[in-house]
DNA sequence: GAAGATTGACACCTCAATCTTA
DNA sequence: TAAGATTGAGGTGTCAATCTTC
């Protein structure tokens, strides 16, 4: 943490967000570009199949989908209705509570996801990996996964 | 660096790379909306007019802008459109060059950047110094430096 | 009233094509 | 031919409003 004058004088804060901004729109094209060439997927459609493919019955309330991709509810119904367009997703009723409505991966999302994250899978370690080594990567991710974490601690 | 070992069956590219992912949304909404809000700038405008602004004559090529803020020349010429029409920027033509064309931060423009980045840093460092002390923001933004630097060393 | 989902209107950005100038 | 800038068309996401169900 900072102490109050540290926080009014550092520039460190700036500097890091400066490059925060600027690693996240370089990787996002490096990888998410590949995604798309190839598969047709943006990296939202990407992590939703990959996000249901591991939950056990490859089911998920559409609302908390939204939350994992931190996307709002129109969010996820626009690009829930790419996916169902392709057959890659499909709806599931909720016959407890008929507001909620499940989205499910089908086979054939099952299929193009296991494509997908062979060749995805494999950038993301080639281009994280080029210039950071293992233990520097879990530095990066702990310091990340701190930065995120809820002000309370 | 990771040894191909390394890269084949390492997940700590994957989790740095989601890790990425999540913060960088969930800082972009929380630093970014209260700029939108309070003076109409996305983090985008304000970054054009913060890079405008510590250029000698507070212009540049909008090429040049356009790269710095990794954007393509289209996505440059709707972004200073919007500054433009609110007298933010202008254009200025090069008489050596006429195909060339250069943004000039106004007045107007960096009254509203002082106004705006006085709030905005306050809120960087607040968000940023929430859970890191300085060291571990250098050590993260040195990192990410690393991490988007050019793959040949 | 609140939760979940959807829709219309809009903001922002990209790509492909085009125009002007070098 | 290439560089810089712009435009039309389209993709992806948000917000505000609405609908249904709890």
């Amino acid at each position: 943490m900072l102490t109050k004058q540290e926080i009014g004088a550092s520039r460190s804060p700036l500097r890091t967000w400066d490059a925060l901004l600027r690693v996240g729109s370089v990787l996002t094209a490096e990888l998410g570009s590949p995604l798309l060439e190839s598969y047709g997927l943006t990296l939202h459609d990407y992590e939703a199949l990959d996000t249901l493919a591991h939950r056990e019955r490859g089911a998920m309330r559409r609302v908390d989908l939204a939350a994992a991709l931190r996307v709002t509810p129109s969010g996820i119904t626009r690009l829930l209705e790419g996916l169902e367009a392709r057959g890659l997703v499909e709806k599931l009723a909720c016959p407890q509570d008929l507001r909620v409505t499940y989205a499910s991966i089908t086979g054939a999302g099952r299929e193009l996801l296991a494509e997908a994250s062979r060749t995805h899978q494999e950038a993301v370690r080639e281009v994280l990996g080029r210039n950071l080594s293992c233990q520097e990567l879990d530095q990066l991710s702990g310091l990340l996964d701190r930065l995120a974490a809820s002000p309370e601690r």
